[in-house]
DNA sequence: ACGATGACAGTTT
DNA sequence: CAAACTGCCATCG
């Protein structure tokens, strides 16, 4: 049987699988493709509790903040790694740590995408 | 059931 | 630019 909630984590996660290699997306950008740019903070929760056998299907490391930073909010090696992973990929970091999202940032589905959850 | 928390974001100071 | 404040909503204890 499946909550409501599971459906949120879900489409999070197909939305997060979509982000190609060498560019990234907002936690909010993430929301609006799953239902709305409200439930920024619900993405962010998700990818959190992102099961550990799913990492190779979800690439969570994509997705930062709308500032182009890494949320580090008191973790330590979380953050490091992921900026460990875009960086093998190809994702520049300025000299304050920030990423230009002009350039980096996923430009979306497409235009025939209708988010999986209604609002 | 409910209050606290947080991998957010936009606005204001 | 940074810190404070505000609205938001999934999760957790």
């Amino acid at each position: 049987m499946s909550t409501a909630s599971d459906a949120f984590r879900e489409a999070v996660y197909e939305v997060t699988a979509m982000i190609p290699e060498g560019s990234v997306a907002t936690y909010a950008q993430v929301a609006t493709y799953v239902v709305s740019p409200r439930y920024a903070r619900g993405v962010g929760a998700a990818l959190k509790h992102l099961p550990p056998g799913r990492h190779a299907e979800v690439p969570w490391h994509r997705v930062i903040n709308a500032s182009g930073r890494i949320s580090a909010k008191g973790e330590t090696f979380r953050p490091v790694r992921q900026e460990r992973l875009l960086r093998r990929e190809g994702v520049a970091f300025d000299r304050s740590g920030r990423v230009n999202l002009m350039l980096f940032q996923w430009s979306g589905p497409g235009p025939d995408w209708v988010p999986p959850l209604r609002p």
